[in-house]
DNA sequence: CATAATTGTTCCTATTTCGAGAACGGTGTC
DNA sequence: GACACCGTTCTCGAAATAGGAACAATTATG
């Protein structure tokens, strides 16, 4: 309707309403026909039809007159969760990690440009909520945390480029980089030391360090990173000790990817 | 596809065919535009269309040529679960329970005639996986679990028929209520007594307590249980304490409820 | 208590979109 | 180096969808 001039038109608007419908959902809480339909600016009928059917398909359910998403959502992220390759070899390494550091433990990979969560770990010390029931934050870009610019660091540079053109490097703290130079030199300094690190970058008082993980074929699958207050990261603990215990955990996660993939690709 | 025949066909194909399409990707963990078109009886150009366009809306990734969901669907599922009424008014008191009882307690409410799991907690004896991060299991029918039969027992009369007419009272073990009278008399106990017993009727084995939550205006909006197995799910602790539990953890998540209803709603 | 205003649902037809096959370009294999 | 396979693109006929308007059901209102 609006906006696609760049892609070609080789997308089905229908499938890409109902997307769009699934999000206004998400984001809505729940929502009725016409509401929906002033929200999209879509007809009544035409939404309608689109709510009966991810009714029958079971994604959504009606209460009353409200339309929300199922708890099929849930089983299918848990099922993308569990079938992912980083967090098959790298879920006992995660929880490890946090209880080491006594930090929060993060794994993560990118997905369309953006850090996708995809296992997070409270140590014993982390403060805050509890990540994993609590609600889940919108995805980060890539160029403000540790984990993010390790993946970064370890792309091909044009996919590099293709990020950053279309992400930008929006600032979020005085620390964020939000300059193509500096960001570059900053990657070429992580590629040298095997990790990185995010210095109050995305939110003030929290520091991260991060490692990424790579393929046998050498190709960047994701990163694990370890973050918490700069008053307990700190000193020889955030300058060697984590740094040292992050890369190792990649490694390790590393590892256990080279011993499962003997099968054959396909 | 064969079993509609009630249902008016007031649905689009586009948008059926496109969660066709997420629930074989989740199955297949992944696969390439012939897999998948192969799989589904689709033409090879048209389930590329519907492929570009779920990748363009961020649902779907692409890694070399094979497409496999994105880990959006762990963040809305996390959403849709943060969202629901019984997990932000149960989930503390879920936990409780599991805590108290040291076993296995469940958060669950019917869509769809199932059962849907909303929250899971291992107490400190059960046994079992961590359900939380494990792969998730299908969903179950509600006439073999005590969630379910609580929730069956305080459903209106035309609603239970419409569930049992539509998925049947499949049998797991000998134990399993498969005949309508005897499942009436059940829920007629069920609804005397206040909460529903699991006896062996889903896994040898395994027994379970369930209590359902009622909306303040009377509705049944799902309900809690404890799970363990038979070996300490016995004697007194079965036939009192656990109920007396499981009963008291849902009248104080029903009032967590009519307390979150009175004030103004947001 | 009756009327008005919403809301969800259904119906219908023109119009737009989708579907299928074939062709193209790229990659890996024998 | 040729072949087979896969993903992608193209084009046009065929079919599905969008939208307006009417209907039913519920709620708000005077």
């Amino acid at each position: 309707m609006a906006d696609t001039p760049d892609s070609s038109r080789r997308t089905l608007e229908t499938v890409s309403r109902a997307c769009d419908i699934i999000k206004a959902l998400e984001q809505l809480n729940g929502a009725g026909v016409t509401e929906l339909a002033n929200h999209l600016d879509l007809s009544k009928s035409s939404t309608h039809s689109y709510l009966a059917t991810l009714q029958e398909k079971q994604l959504v359910v009606k209460n009353g007159n409200t339309y929300s998403l199922s708890l099929e959502f849930l089983y299918l992220g848990k099922t993308v969760r569990y079938q992912h390759i980083l967090f098959q070899h790298g879920k006992d390494q995660t929880e490890e990690l946090a209880e080491e550091t006594g930090e929060f433990a993060h794994l993560m990979c990118e997905q369309h440009g953006l850090e996708r969560n995809i296992y997070k770990v409270m140590g014993p010390n982390a403060i805050g909520n509890e990540y994993h029931t609590s609600k889940e934050q919108n995805p980060d870009y890539l160029h403000f945390t540790s984990a993010g610019k390790a993946v970064l660091a370890h792309l091909p540079e044009e996919r590099l480029h293709e990020i950053v053109n279309r992400q930008g490097l929006i600032s979020k703290t005085p620390n964020t980089i939000t300059d193509i130079d500096t960001l570059n030199a900053e990657l070429a300094t992580i590629r040298e030391q095997g990790y990185a690190v995010n210095d109050e970058e995305e939110i003030r008082g929290i520091r991260a360090v991060g490692a990424p993980i790579c393929s046998p074929e050498g190709m960047v699958l994701g990163a694990v990173s370890v973050s918490g207050p700069t008053s307990r990261l700190s000193g020889e603990f955030y300058a060697e000790t984590v740094p040292e215990k992050v890369v190792e955990s990649a490694n390790i996660i590393e590892a256990n990817i080279n011993m499962s993939t003997k099968k054959s690709q396909f």
